[in-house]
DNA sequence: CCTCTAAAAAATATCTATATTTTTATAAAA
DNA sequence: TTTTATAAAAATATAGATATTTTTTAGAGG
């Protein structure tokens, strides 16, 4: 039938596994992606390769020089600063959009997710842990972003996520095992969420674009200590 | 030397190309990319072609499915709308943060990108008008978002350019070749420096917003009447 | 006329071979 | 010791061959 989607080809699934290796760290930032050993480690030939590469070099998550190869993009202290302040500029609009625009199903959207989010408190496996958490997290975030009503500025928001997930993801490790932490999350998404329903824009987006910003100083810390810039 | 940038690969040119090709609508929303044609057209084997395709897959201008190939990715006035509500509410959220941030010497930069933009009244040929005109257009618009000191708003607003272009497109043929359009555009960008120049950030917030959106019942008449949507 | 089936043609995706470029190792000269 | 040159090894990029999938065409049957 040629309406069933096909089997997707060798480079999307060496795009994704690639993808996910980087933005956990797998490789370091400025790391040489070599052909032959990446041929093997996702088990396949040079062509889709290329093609996953090609992806990632428009994602910036891979930086590419002819006859030279690939590279893992670099990480440093001011694209962490910039990339945050940007996000946060933007959460801050997305979220003005939102309020002036979302009805009452967005209102009931960031309830059921925030109740979902501080819900997790069980203790799970190092990996689950982390990836309930914050898809549950993402899920909060996102039902909140969705109230703007803009399919593109919500891709525009996504682009800066991707470009700051590795450094995110330096900053989950920190948190997600921390209770003290996990706590201190559940208190800020509480008065934010109040903010919201309140309707109280000035004083949501204040408080979105700090709340956004509080990983900064953390990720800082652990880029320092690993050596990664 | 290593440290000299080697001659671009096949894959780089292919998509400079296609790219330009699909901005200026040399193919139809929606229209299927056989390999074989581009093969031909582009100059080169499949892979360096895939590599450029998988590229312009990443910034949605193409669709790819398996084994079904590649299309030139749909336009539609519902995308439209958002894309240049999207682009007006960045560019005000660019424009504040410019005001807040920018200095003397952004200012002095302003001013030489109206002047030169303002300058374009001369009679060319069709293709260096529209080049021209546009590179001056983008510059003085570059200027002013430059203000916000952010590179990462402005590769996401760059990002948003990327997906209007074809729109763009549209409306600047239907611009550069009219005394009376680029006489009425010059009016905007003389109120727009002013309110700029003065640091009104909510005047003049809302006059670009307005600025970016002028071209919207313009280009939806165009695609009607083109058959595009 | 419409629908279904099978075969042929066309298109897609990937591997392999190969030409080209870059990097590395080694030896010689300063 | 450092620098330069050269050869060998490794890596990069691409064309062409080929297996697989999809689309088109033709013919038969209702």
């Amino acid at each position: 039938m040629t309406s069933a989607l096909p089997r997707p080809n060798l480079a999307i699934g060496a795009y994704r596994h690639l993808k996910r290796d980087i933005i956990r760290g797998v490789y370091a930032p400025g790391e040489k992606l070599r052909m032959s050993d990446l041929k093997t480690r996702y088990d396949l030939g040079v062509g889709p390769m290329r093609e996953a590469l090609s992806q990632l070099v428009s994602e910036r998550l891979v930086t590419a020089v002819s006859q030279r190869g690939y590279r893992v993009a670099e990480m440093s202290i001011k694209e962490l600063e910039d990339l945050y302040d940007a996000r946060a500029q933007l959460e801050g609009l997305v979220l003005e959009l939102a309020i002036a625009r979302g009805g009452d199903d967005w209102e009931a959207q960031i309830l059921a997710k925030a109740h979902a989010l501080s819900k997790v408190v069980e203790v799970h496996s190092a990996d689950d842990m982390l990836d309930i958490w914050d898809a549950r997290h993402q899920a909060f975030h996102g039902a909140i972003a969705a109230g703007c009503d803009s399919p593109h500025l919500l891709q525009t928001r996504a682009w800066l996520f991707d470009q700051a997930e590795r450094y995110r993801h330096l900053w989950l490790c920190q948190t997600v095992f921390s209770a003290e932490a996990l706590d201190a999350k559940r208190h800020e998404h509480a008065a934010l969420t109040d903010a919201i329903l309140a309707r109280d824009a000035a004083t949501a987006c204040t408080m979105m674009r700090e709340h956004l910003m509080t990983p900064v100083p953390i990720i800082k810390e652990v880029l320092r200590e690993q050596g990664l810039v």
